[in-house]
DNA sequence: ACCTGAACACCGTTCAAGT
DNA sequence: ACCTGAACACCGTTCAAGT
C-alpha cells in the first residue's frame, strides 16, 4: 500500500538529534555512569552519537575540558540548603557533604576531574559558595572558611575515590558486592600474613584496618573537620 | 696502534646492563621526576633502557604494578620517627606527615597513584606502621587508629596532588613560578568578575580564597586532623 | 629464562576537504 | 559554521620466534 497523501512517515529518517555541547556531555555522562571516566574517550563519545572524534571539537575544547563539562553537569545534581540557619550551621554543612558523596559516588569516579581543579563551572561554584555561606552564617573567619572550603573539598574528592576503587576494577559480569567482599578479604589475609616483627601495628591492628566501612570512615573524617573547623569560632550563636 | 697485550679495551662494549625489576623501577621514577606521571609509559621506560616495550613484562606484570612499585621505591625515602614518645605523639605525628609531604611533593604527582590505593609495598606498609605505633603510643583507641590511618593517608594524597597541580601543567621552557603566578592571577579576576548576586560569598571572598598558600592549607588541614584525632584519647598521658 | 620484532586494538588531536 | 575521513603520533599488551 502506498502512503495515503498528507500522511509524513512515521520517523522521517533515523533524525539524528544535532550535535551540541550539552548532548556531548550528557552522552559522556551516560558512558561514565555505565563503564566508569577511562571509558569516557573522545573516540567513544563520538561513537555513541554516531559520528567520528574529530566531530566533537566543533563544541569541546579537548578531553580536558569535556571532562570538567561532565563534573559540572554532575554538581547540578547536588541539592543545596534553602537557607543558612545560624543555630545549626554545622548540621547543615554535614548534610551538605553527605549530599555531595551521594551524588559523586553515583557517578562512577567522576570525582578524580574534580581532585585538584580549581572549580569554575556554575553548579561546582554554587556548591562552594553555599558551604561558604554556612559557615559565615556560623561566625566562621572568613580566612578559616576559605581554607576549610579547600580542605573539605579534598576530603570529599578523596573519599568519593576510595569508595569507588573496588567498584571500578570490578569484571564484567561479576557481581560487585561479591567482588568486594572477595578483595577484601585477600587485603585482610595479606594483612594477617605480615611478619611481625617488622609490622608489629599493622599486624596488630588487622581486624581495626579492614573492619570499618565506607560510611564509617566518612563521618569519622567529616565529624572531626567539621569539630576543627568551628573551633575557630570566637562568638557562638546564642542557640 | 694496535691494542698491546693483555690490556683489555676501556669499555668492552656499550655494556648495558641486564634488565631488573629494580633498574626499571628507578627508570621510571628518573622520567617522573622530569616529566611528571603522564609521562610514564612503557614504551618510555622501554626507550629510555634501550629496549621494547614487550621486554619490561619479563620484570612486571604491567603498567599498573610498575606504578606501585615506583610508589613504594619512593616511599623508602620517607624517614620514620625513631622511636614513639607518648608525651609527643602529636607533633611526632605531625612531623611525619610533612615528612610524607615532602617526598611526595618531590617527586611529580606520584601521590596520584598512591591515592584511593591499599598500601601492600613494604615501604609504604612501614609509614602505616609508623602511623599506628605513635597513634597507639599517644592512647588512641584502636579503632579510631584505624580510621584515622586512613582518612590521614587521603589528606596527606590529596594535599601532595594539589600542590603539584600547577606545576604538572607548566609548558616546558616557562618558569614555573612565573607561570604559577599567572594562572593563580587568572583565578582570582575570575572569581572577581563573577555576578555577585548568584555567588555572594565567593566574590566577597575571593582575597581569602586565593589568599592561602600550599603550606597554609597543609597545616590547616593538618592541625584539625590531628586534634580531632587526640580528641578520642580517654587518659592523656601526664607529661 | 629472558629478550625481541611485529602486530593488535586502541588513544587524542589536527587538518584539508566538503557542505 | 559545522561536520567529516584520513592521517599523525602515540598508547598497553600479546605472541611467536629467537637466544
Amino acid at each position: 500500500m502506498p502512503t495515503p497523501p498528507g500522511r509524513k512517515p512515521r520517523k522521517a529518517a533515523p533524525a539524528r538529534q544535532p550535535l551540541t555541547q550539552e548532548l556531548i556531555v550528557r552522552t559522556a555522562v551516560r558512558v561514565l555512569d555505565a563503564e566508569g571516566l577511562e571509558a569516557v574517550t573522545m573516540r567513544r563519545v563520538a561513537q555513541e552519537l554516531g559520528t567520528g572524534p574529530a566531530s566533537l571539537y566543533a563544541h569541546v575544547s579537548g578531553k580536558e575540558e569535556l571532562r570538567e563539562l561532565m563534573l559540572d553537569h554532575v554538581a547540578a545534581e547536588i541539592a543545596l540548603p534553602a537557607e543558612p540557619d545560624p543555630s545549626r550551621w554545622q548540621e547543615q554543612l554535614k548534610e551538605l557533604a553527605a549530599e555531595i558523596r551521594r551524588v559523586y559516588t553515583s557517578h562512577g569516579d567522576i570525582a578524580k576531574v574534580s581532585m585538584g581543579l580549581i572549580p569554575t563551572g556554575p553548579n561546582l561554584l554554587a556548591v562552594a559558595d553555599a558551604q561558604l555561606g554556612l559557615m559565615r552564617a556560623g561566625g566562621v573567619p572568613p580566612k578559616i572558611a576559605g581554607l576549610a572550603v579547600d580542605t573539605l573539598g579534598m576530603f570529599l574528592d578523596a573519599d568519593a575515590i576510595e569508595d569507588t576503587i573496588y567498584m571500578a576494577r570490578t569484571p564484567a559480569g561479576v557481581d560487585r558486592w561479591e567482588h568486594f567482599q572477595t578483595h577484601f578479604e585477600e587485603v585482610r589475609a595479606y594483612f594477617a600474613a605480615l611478619p611481625p616483627d617488622r609490622f608489629p601495628n599493622v599486624t596488630a591492628m588487622v581486624d581495626e584496618l579492614t573492619g570499618g566501612t565506607g560510611d564509617d570512615r566518612f563521618r569519622f573524617g567529616l565529624d572531626i573537620l567539621v569539630r576543627g573547623i568551628a573551633s575557630y569560632v570566637q562568638d557562638p550563636p546564642t542557640s
